[in-house]
DNA sequence: GTTCCGCATGAATCGATAG
DNA sequence: ACTATCGATTCATGCGGAA
């Protein structure tokens, strides 16, 4: 980002509409084209910028001041894997565990008012260990961010198959991550069946000869008031999937290691929106998230601090694109 | 628990040194041997009761009034998993989210009074929906314990691999439950080889095609300081575990089930204790915990408000030694 | 013995309707 | 308007007896 008295620009990398002729065919890559665009007029006002130049781009900048360019209730989902707190302190300055609530919830407060009403909000995070302990400043979040009016629908899990082993004295190795779900409304957008898994092997067997008890509604015997009816399960080969998520970390290539593989944000992308829903990752990094969202054919917008990571993440959602054309 | 003045006794279920005739030859469980033990003296005090006397039993009443007899710093482990908010209300009394902190704290203020310096407490809990958003209640007694004195000092998950089917609207069927580790001081006793595993399929698909830029790579991350090591742990065929446990809920055909299945609290039984440690879970349940502390050799005490759980649990540890026995 | 197969069981939550 | 009740929804596992 670079501030010229009242007239503050940002770098856009713009994926679509790319010439051909822009391929580099040494390096296989595309050239990256800089669009210089004015976010604010010379009187610090907003450049009222029509949506379409946001659309399929790599900003580099700041999300809070950024998205103050974009309208309310405009994005359909938000996934994003934040810094953590005194992480990656290299590229994004190393917020202090202490201070990570404060830094966090003004751009809390933009992502709400940008966020459809029935968008959903993935936030994808794990608190460190300080001195010993779990920080609280994760939950602390959660706790700041129902204040702010979110509603802390679900937290769903994902389990990192691949982890190496590890261990500390008083700790083993952490396998698992927060994928906390934000909403506006207690009534949000989940497109269920797109998710949905090839049914278990003990299907087959359990399913081919019922009992009396199977083809009737049998209650459950604590009293909660489930029931179930077995024969209704006859001839399904698909089942609905639990909020655990069993995926293994991966690396892009050996410049850098995305945090969270591509099968993640691509899972909630496919429960939580539509092809043609706008996608937005604030804290875009290396751009899995946007890579995630072109596969589905799903606009999107990432945006990132470090210019590096922002051209690192053009280079590979077009080199993305180009591989699926063949 | 029958209160008569100011003189409070309390059933004491004795398993250890039950004298073999007892055994009921048409039903195969033991007779059980109702020990009346005032708790408190004619004048309110509490009545000096050596420790043996809580040693391998389980005690009906709630907990936080039996626990006044146990002296301080007598404790290596507490595991337990309390009534969660609104649910197992035919039991236990149901107590409603917003109230569940206020409730659970003066028991927890039992729980450091008696807990080793170097001992441990997990706590098995997972919040509750209310109004189609998580309840708030389980992380606000995070911060309420460290207020407390408590150390959070991790949270393993427990991946439930077959719990209850459901699918609503806004969300999957919840497979998870937290385990929250507490401790008194950030050093404490943990014994890691106890819990190692055999070398799985982890090993064999990825430490085998160990390359250079794997091992650089690791080296680069984030400053753990483990990766380094990768290439120590080829050639192993034990690793150590990670913070996320693989368990299916036990069903049993005809009798009750538990909450949980034996081989939880025996994983971290082994972890944080030694034989002949003194274990206790404070919502003693079925007495699962106690079972799996019979079967390591570790000492234990069971306390639970319900009568009947308490008859149940310790029928079910006196089979359980029965049958070890042959 | 060992494998196979039948069967009972479980910390749930939502929306609609009734009080 | 708020609360209580009720019907609808959905898998994977271990045990025990049979093959």
């Amino acid at each position: 980002m670079t501030e010229n008295n009242n007239e503050k620009t940002y770098t856009i990398y713009s994926i679509a509409n790319l010439p051909r002729e822009s391929i580099n065919d040494s390096t296989g890559l595309y050239q990256i084209p800089h669009l210089q665009m004015p976010l604010f007029t010379d009187q610090g006002e907003i450049n009222t910028l029509i949506p379409d130049e946001f659309v399929n781009t790599i900003i580099n900048g700041d999300c809070e001041q950024v998205l103050k360019a974009i309208p309310d209730n405009s994005i359909d989902l938000i996934f994003t894997s934040p810094p953590y707190a005194d992480q990656r302190s290299a590229t994004y300055g190393g917020i202090k565990p202490d201070q990570y609530v404060a830094w966090f919830m003004p751009k809390a407060k933009e992502f709400y008012r940008i966020l459809k009403p029935e968008g959903s909000f993935v936030l994808n995070i794990k608190e460190r260990v300080v001195d010993g302990e779990r920080h609280t400043y994760v939950i602390e979040l959660i706790l700041a961010m129902r204040k702010m009016g979110w509603r802390w629908t679900e937290e769903y899990m994902w389990h990192k198959k691949n982890s190496y082993p590890g261990k500390w004295p008083n700790r083993f190795r952490d396998n698992w991550e927060r994928l906390l779900h934000f909403t506006k409304e207690k009534h949000f957008k989940m497109y269920q069946e797109e998710v949905m898994l090839p049914v278990g092997d003990w299907a087959q067997s359990r399913l081919k000869k019922l009992s009396e008890t199977d083809k009737k509604r049998d209650n459950s015997k604590v009293g909660s008031g489930f029931g179930k009816n077995i024969s209704n399960w006859v001839g399904r080969d698909m089942v609905y999937p639990n909020n655990v998520l069993h995926m293994a970390t991966e690396c892009y290539n050996q410049q850098h290691s995305a945090v969270f593989p591509v099968a993640l944000p691509e899972w909630f992308i496919k429960l939580f929106t539509q092809p043609g829903d706008m996608i937005l990752d604030p804290f875009n990094g290396s751009g899995t998230t946007c890579v995630a969202a072109s596969r589905l054919e799903r606009n999107y917008l990432g945006i990132d601090i470090n210019q590096e990571y922002c051209e690192l993440a053009a280079n590979r959602i077009r080199s993305e694109m180009l591989t699926r054309k063949g």
